[in-house]
DNA sequence: CAAGTGTTATAGTACAGATATAACACTAAT
DNA sequence: ATTAGTGTTATATCTGTACTATAACACTTG
């Protein structure tokens, strides 16, 4: 469900709160649906409790989750807010790729052409 | 010319090397021209030497800028490589882009609109 | 009550980034 | 030759972040 990659230079609890930001986004994590305790994640991925709390916590402040005490983690209901967000963040991240990509002067025709072969790249996996 | 941004997360480091590319990549800096000193770069930057010049070490190692003992740091001739170079790491960070415009069901279409009204806001400046 | 859950706190280790300082080597101008 | 400006190398130190280790506390469920 959630796995680590030593080789990557994100952070540990980065890494997961991605892996689970992306499951809750494409629906692999319905909402109110309960997520790995944070000492049974810690100890299938093999890493310290505080590790995975930390990521827990922050994907609690940014309306991913919510946490009962005594009870788990679970996904929270509201997607749309969210979806949203993550709209925006995307958007964010478009605007300084289309920066960058003026710095190496590749016009708005490459970029379409680049970004349709890699959307259709991905269609054929 | 160059410029430290404190609040972005980016070390200090990384931030003039990615500087000193985009001038080199845009054309803001010429081959053969001289960029600053370690040392007035630092001064101008209120940092230190030695940060500055793993930054000038690293651009040297990527075939950015050569250094000469004694005389300083200059930008490198051969930018076709260079630029061939930066397409491809930006065609890296397309695709992964593109793979997380997938996880929050951005289609095709949607990404290129977006792209276009980012390119068109750039224009606007 | 016991087992499983989240929570809080503290201390310790490791590493990366940045600093401080100094010494050495080369170049150009005087 | 001297001086000022350049790059280079080396070492030690400080700081913040990530992660670990450990423990204790609080809540929920069976």
């Amino acid at each position: 469900m959630i796995q680590i990659d030593y080789a990557n230079s994100e952070s540990i609890y980065i890494q997961i709160k991605e892996n689970i930001k992306k499951l809750i986004l494409s629906g692999g994590l319905k909402p109110d649906e309960m997520i790995p305790s944070v000492r049974s994640l810690a100890s299938t991925l093999a890493i310290n409790v505080n590790t995975v709390l930390r990521a827990y916590k922050e994907l609690e402040l940014e309306g991913y989750i919510y946490s009962v005490q005594g009870k788990g983690n679970f996904v929270s209901g509201n997607n749309n807010s969210l979806k949203e967000k993550s709209v925006e963040d995307f958007k964010e991240k478009l605007g300084k790729l289309v920066k960058e990509a003026d710095y190496i002067n590749i016009t708005l025709e490459e970029f379409i052409n680049m970004a349709k072969e890699l959307y259709s790249d991905k269609e054929e996996r």
